[in-house]
Parts: C-alpha cells; sequence; structure tokens
DNA sequence: ATGTGTTATGTTATACCATATCATATCGAA
DNA sequence: TTCGATATGATATGGTATAACATAACACAT
C-alpha cells in the first residue's frame, strides 16, 4: 500500500467550514442530507451540491471521511493515521472508530501482492458491537 | 473475527435463481437497478423491491456478495473464503475480484482486540488498478 | 375440503443518496 | 480592466433502497 498523503488544507472557504464544524460536532455519522437539514435554519435555501461539494473538498483535504458501507460522513481525527485506519461501526448505538493498524494494511498488501493488483484506496470498515453494546446484552 | 458460516442456501426460488444467473453471468458488478433492467424483457413489470429481496436471500445464502464501495453485487466465486474476503475493484476497467487473507483478518481482529470492539460483518474492498489496466498506463 | 401458517411475490408510493448542468459571484493576477 | 480560477446558487434529474399493504402459492393439520 503506497503511503498517501493528504495534501495540506488550504484555509477553507466559508461553506466547507460549516460543514466541517457540523461534522466535527455531531454525535455520529451524519449523512449529506443531515448535514443540508441542519446548515437550513440558518441557509435556507442550501441544496445538495453545495454540501457535497464541501464534502469532497474536505475528504480530498483529509478532515472528513466517507463511511461507505452507511452513506455517511464522519471527521477524522487529529490523531488518525495519514490515510486508510480502520474503521469500526457498532450496528446498535451507531458509534463509528477509526484506528491505525499497520499491521493490518501490510497483510492486505501482502495478500495481493501475487495478484498483481495495485492497491490505492483501501475501504476498510468492520460493524460490530462496540464495547458499551456487547457488555448490555451479550 | 468469528468465523462465520453461512447457512446452507435452501432450493432457491425462481425469482432468487433468475437474479443469481444474471449477476453470475455478468462481466462485472451488476446494480440492482442493472438486475431490473435485464429481467424487464421477461417480466416486464419486475420491480424493485423483488430485486433487492432476491439479492438480500442471496447475500444471506453466501451466493452473492455487496460491493459497498459500488452499491453493486457481485457473484461469491466459488473458492472464496466462507466470508469477508478482501475485495479488489480496479478503478479503470471496473473488474473486481475476490482473495481469502486470513493473515489479514487476523490483523485486524488484533488491532481490534485493545478497544473493546466486537466485529461482526468486515467490509474490506481496496480499489485501485488490476495487473492488466497497470501495464497499459502505468 | 377447509382452514391456517409460512414464504414468496406483486404493486404503489416514497424516502434517501448523489451528480449534471448552467448561471452567478468573488477575487487576485496579468 | 479583463481574464482566469474558484466557490456558490439554483434547477433538475438520475440512481439506490425500503415501507406498507395486497395477493398468491404451497405445506400440512384438522
Amino acid at each position: 500500500m503506497p503511503a498517501f498523503v493528504h495534501p495540506a488544507a488550504p484555509d477553507l472557504s466559508p461553506n466547507d467550514s460549516a460543514v466541517l464544524a457540523l461534522v466535527q460536532t455531531a454525535a455520529g455519522p451524519l449523512s449529506a442530507y443531515d448535514i443540508m437539514d441542519k446548515m437550513r435554519p440558518a441557509r435556507p435555501r442550501i441544496a445538495p451540491p453545495t454540501v457535497y461539494r464541501a464534502l469532497h473538498r474536505l475528504v480530498s483535504g483529509g478532515l472528513v471521511q466517507r463511511i461507505e458501507s452507511l452513506n455517511a460522513w464522519v471527521p477524522r481525527s487529529n490523531n488518525a493515521p495519514a490515510e486508510g485506519g480502520i474503521i469500526t461501526i457498532c450496528d446498535d448505538c451507531g458509534t463509528v472508530g477509526e484506528y491505525a493498524a499497520p499491521e493490518a494494511m501490510a497483510a492486505i498488501s501482502g495478500a495481493l501482492g501475487p495478484t498483481g493488483f495495485h492497491p490505492g484506496r483501501p475501504v476498510i470498515e468492520v460493524h460490530g458491537r462496540c464495547n458499551s453494546c456487547e457488555g448490555v446484552a451479550a
């Protein structure tokens, strides 16, 4: 897996900042339409492309990550790996976590080596139950 | 990662068989609406729920797999791992592959152990370029 | 044969997710 | 000032998935 480094985020547009703030302060993953709804009080005419454009820029800047298996978006934590950490998704409470796992990434690269496939963007999302939820009802 | 074993597929309904045949003979991943379009000549009134119900049953039976990052569906190969192999997706030609990688799964489990997260369904999809496409235009 | 439970399918409508397209605004560099 | 680059506005549409309710088909016990 090539070590992908996000380009340094330039200063954000007002739009981008607003979207980022919402994603960062949300209790969990937000869909693009959740974000729109939250922006609507301040900006009644906000439209989907505006939100998606901001999200795409934030993803490029490494500030936001899309959860493919949820069609939803979460902030990247500051201490998260530069790219491609493991995402955990609790199917009970919806909590999402992000963890570095260099050995896992290496193992994936190793497994793909013989196939000739050239890895680019990895999507590693593990559904399951978080520690709290598992404790409540095993 | 618990070793999840799909329940043995009971005999398929006619609907399920039709959907499975289409997925298995397609050149690449099919969306649910691709499948509907292919069924329409024979069944002009086919509707989305019919296709989705078949797909969900086929997934439960381990015969079909959903590619989360494509919103599309592919057959499980006979020699594919029981569950949770690594999916490769060539972003140039669309070809999808499935590979076993027990060490990678173990590494993911290992990385998550300290977090207390209890893994269930893993989604491991690696976008990149297949060997052929990489050769054509590096 | 009738009733009952179960599973599959039909049918309509709707919700939800994402982008194409074209117009307008803003701002700094040539 | 004019131009190019970037961000946003605005409308429309395309694409993905499920809710809700109705009906059919079949197995099987009474």
